[in-house]
DNA sequence: TTGCATTGTCACCGATCGGTGACATAGAAT
DNA sequence: ATTCTATGTCACCGATCGGTGACAATGCAA
């Protein structure tokens, strides 16, 4: 209608020179910066085409649409600590020594590798209301890291033959999760005050209390 | 344009009497039928206005939007256990007495409760994503009751005066919400399997040996 | 009976959504 | 130089979104 649409189209714009690879990474990009932004709730193929200054035709060629595209997100992102970054040498050892005081301390990492990773934690809170292929990615991830990282604390600290140590790290797994998940919008949980530094203190207290009581030898 | 619009306005249907209160009651009934049936993410005027059978503009005069709409339906809803749900006199003991008999059952039928409960589980999860006026609501509501719960507990059993006992709640309830929620949608976590039965009383058992070791008299 | 506020219906607005077909261009192969 | 394909641009589709203005019917007050 109105005076526009000269050229019609092709590389109207100088623009940049025509690299696939260049453009479906600008894409994956995309996703990644608008999950971190704006959460899973704004993620479409429109606002991460627009976000990637990319043509949102581009995502069904290259990727085959919206499902694809994340499942090419999960593959190539990561998205999970390693055992190194809760437990490497390079780091320091907790005051006292010990089974409970490792696990304490690796909690307390766990917690705090979330928090400086809000991708991560907008992944695992995007599992908890509708999982997709990046969420069972990051699941699969997560899974064998754990068993990893408790093996590790296992063989320095051997358990009770009948303790269930499954149970016990995902009781104290799913509540870390929880409350680093729920203190980004709400501070207040059960009396405690995730805002602040000593009532977090006051968890990972009850948790090192907690492995005193079933891990160390008495 | 087409042949239709005769009639052009006001009760065009038969339709029902006119009765301001049973059209606000609709809305209401409707959110909540909404959120139960498709979580928070499809929630919005236009579907509550079709679920509902009522035209949205209804919405807006009766309510004012969508915040003071869901600020109304916390109001008039009950999302939450009463104390009595989980510990009242007219349920079945545990088979042992004791602290950590009763803090595994309670938390069993905190669980319970969530699981018959859809509509608390969507708000629970709906809170850690976007905190609303419905969510702040069932928060308060919940930390009552929690307090009422625990300070029930304690009245039977005291704790031991170092105790850290909100610390202690936090952690299982935490953990208790996460798994509840995440098993809605996704089985496995941490090598359980939250789909099996038996698998959830490994985690409820795995309490009452931490209650045993925190609260019992040694 | 007349007037008037309440209740409800409808059409429409601009924005955004996921998705597609048509076309222009660049760059390599021939 | 010509052809061809991969790459990118654009316009448009129907559906849905939140939101509003205009109007018809109801029923009560005067």
């Amino acid at each position: 209608m109105a005076t526009k649409a000269k050229t019609r189209a092709g590389t109207r714009n100088p623009s940049r020179p025509r690299d696939r690879a260049a453009t479906r990474a600008r894409i994956l990009r995309a996703t990644g910066e608008l999950l971190a932004a704006q959460g899973f709730a704004a993620l479409g193929v429109n606002a991460i085409a627009r976000r990637a200054r990319v043509d949102k035709v581009l995502i069904y060629r290259y990727f085959g649409g919206m499902e694809a595209l994340l499942a090419a997100y999960a593959e190539e992102g990561e998205f999970w600590w390693s055992v190194d970054d809760l437990l490497g040498v390079d780091l320091p050892p907790p005051e006292r020594d010990g089974a409970a005081a490792w696990l304490a301390l690796a909690l307390r990492r766990h917690v705090g590798w979330l928090r400086t990773h809000p991708l991560t934690m907008e992944i695992l809170s995007w599992e908890m209301v509708e999982p997709n292929r990046v969420t069972e990615r990051l699941a699969e991830v997560r899974e064998r890291r754990s068993m990893a990282l408790i093996g590790r604390l296992l063989g320095r600290f051997p358990a009770p033959a009948e303790l269930d140590v499954a149970a016990l790290s995902a009781l104290l797994g799913a509540a870390s999760n929880y409350l680093a998940i729920r203190a980004r919008a709400t501070r207040l949980f059960n009396g405690l005050d995730l805002g602040r530094r000593g009532d977090w203190d006051r968890l990972f207290d009850m948790v090192e209390r907690i492995g005193a009581a079933l891990l160390d030898p008495t």
